[in-house]
DNA sequence: TTGAAAGCGCTAACAC
DNA sequence: GTGTTAGCGCTTTCAA
């Protein structure tokens, strides 16, 4: 019947005021030793020190953030986590968040509307410091809803001049240096896949204004026939699209993705149908997923700077985080992060 | 100086004590409308929640979790989530979370044993009520440091006969399968992509194990001419060993990768070399991954019973939360998946 | 430099 | 059926 004896897989871990009663001082002066707090005589913090050791005392950090305000975590809410997109975001995101010496915590939404809403409500975000968001079914009306409590920045292109922080990429300005690549290796005819039809907000229609400037800027035609509209941006609809526009007969030189899985997928019926990449078609995708790497032939892509968006994400969380409650709040911020063409095997 | 006016973006949340003060009632009942205890006057449970709607009332959840010894997080702690295999096992455990009531923070640990060591004693951990944990550096020499003072359920195949839970699949028996299949087409000379050189734990070794049986069972020699071996399972690694057996002019039908990744990296290399598939040689990969379905040819592949896994995991983890601090556990349970063969245009 | 004590917001034993 | 109150473990004034 002992108390505190190690009896099963489970013991009451140790508090503060053990470790105080073991060494003799007050919880405030072990609270001094654990949080590194200057002003501690050497002997005294020896002294707790050893009882904290003997009594592996671990500081319990729910208590820890009733009391702050603050838990460490943060969350990231994102589609799904199986769209290789969002699984490279997360990892970059968790890195830079390690780095800060913040933990993650991670939502799938499905990146649906009603789910997205929700989320924004839910008392589980509670549980964090403030949330990374990456919507894909909200559009520019639902902005007034991303007002929320707590400190947020928002990823994405669904929605822009939002009342929050806002880390995205170049969308516009990497399509068209894309689109200008393919035209300087001669390029002419320039098939796009996942245009969305009729939207006019997201990376599809973004992406695809970035495809018309350039082609404009060349003095060349935007041809309606090469623009291969599809619902989702998965491998299937990459497929799908293209197939549809073979099947149709018409002509083209290069093929760019609006993201690579797309042009993968494109590829992949290109290839179904003879045709030699790059020799009789360039492919060009969006995103530089790591597999663009490893497929046959290794796909040219944008790399729209994954890993500035989720660095930048996290530190301007954590700076809004810092100032909350302070009575002049900066204005919303809006960074977009640097892009580049990463040239591979299918545009060579 | 009005305290409590709506200044700024942010307010001082609602308490408990404000919504008792509100609706003319005591803080119990107050709890007791929010936690949906029975026993409260209808009327009574009106005034409150008109209270709790006015003030927008939402439970502080660090005040509970400290309160109530539990958290409602999971730590999930996976090798790099921009592996596919991992990111589509992050997506599982977190809808079968969600499923719970549960919420999903996820770890990284790289794959690198210290790490993992290091991720199992750090209080992070103690903001979850448990860990799912699945090591890629760590072995069956260090299960011992596996009992840790928490609930875990162990995955992979890294680490058998430890001190925790440990949910599986089973790779000897759908690996054996997975070759029976290709003897079954007919298959006599199959080489495997993936092996690692004397290892004798992990998927590697299991499922080179199920290949050997089926080979055995079916009288077939074992040829070591026909196993490539690779450090790592990335893509590069299976195009890397597929076009050194090539290159040494070894003689095959079939191509096993021991997972997804490897053999699509192994068709790629394949297909370079104008090997027809699957007129010339068969290829099957292991994990289902979403995009075995998209590759040219898709790729037939076993699956592990991911889903299962995931879903499986939780419960059990959430059983074990259940029974924290309880004089008796149950032993350690061992569960393992139904897998299946996903026959796809690769085989036939 | 250290101690005493209040209280973060909630739950649950105990009283009425 | 509802109220009172003692903590959960920590940080942090305020005193000494």
């Amino acid at each position: 019947m002992e108390i505190g004896k190690d009896v099963g897989r489970r013991t009451a871990a140790a508090t503060l005021q053990d470790v105080a009663v073991r060494a003799g001082v007050s919880v405030k002066t072990v609270s001094n030793v654990v949080n590194d707090y200057t002003h501690v005589r050497a002997t005294t913090r020896a002294k707790v020190q050893a009882a904290i050791d003997e009594l592996k005392y671990q500081p319990n950090m729910t208590a820890r953030s009733l009391r702050s305000g603050r838990t460490g975590v943060i969350s990231l809410a994102v589609p799904e986590l199986s769209l290789s997109y969002f699984a490279e975001l997360a990892d970059g995101v968790i890195r830079a968040a390690e780095r800060h010496g913040l933990v993650v915590l991670i939502e799938q939404t499905g990146g649906d509307r009603d789910r997205e809403i929700e989320l924004l409500a839910s008392p589980r975000l509670q549980l964090s410091d403030g949330l990374i968001f990456s919507p894909l079914g909200m559009d520019g009306g639902d902005a007034h809803l991303l007002d929320v409590p707590y400190p947020m920045v928002l990823l994405g292109e669904r929605i822009f001049d939002g009342p929050v922080d806002h880390v995205t990429m170049r969308n516009v300005e990497a399509a068209r240096a894309a689109t200008e690549f393919l035209i300087s290796r001669g390029r002419r005819r320039i098939a796009v896949i996942g245009a969305h039809e009729g939207e006019m907000v997201g990376s599809a229609a973004l992406r695809l204004q970035g495809y018309a400037q350039a082609l404009a800027a060349a003095g060349l035609p935007f041809d309606e026939e090469l623009i291969g509209y599809t619902g989702l941006w998965h491998r299937h609809d990459g497929l799908v699209a293209m197939k549809a526009m073979l099947d149709k007969g018409v002509e083209f030189d290069a093929v760019f993705g609006l993201n690579d899985t797309l042009a993968l997928g494109a590829m992949r019926v290109l290839q179904e149908a003879k045709y030699k990449i790059p020799d009789d078609v360039f492919v060009m995708g969006f995103d530089d997923l790591d597999e663009t790497r490893y497929s046959l032939p290794a796909l040219t892509t944008v790399d729209p700077g994954r890993a500035e968006i989720a660095e930048m994400a996290v530190r301007v969380l954590l700076d809004r985080i810092g100032a909350r409650g302070s009575r002049d709040q900066a204005p919303p911020l809006e960074h977009l992060a640097e892009f580049a063409i990463r040239e591979r095997e299918s545009t060579r």
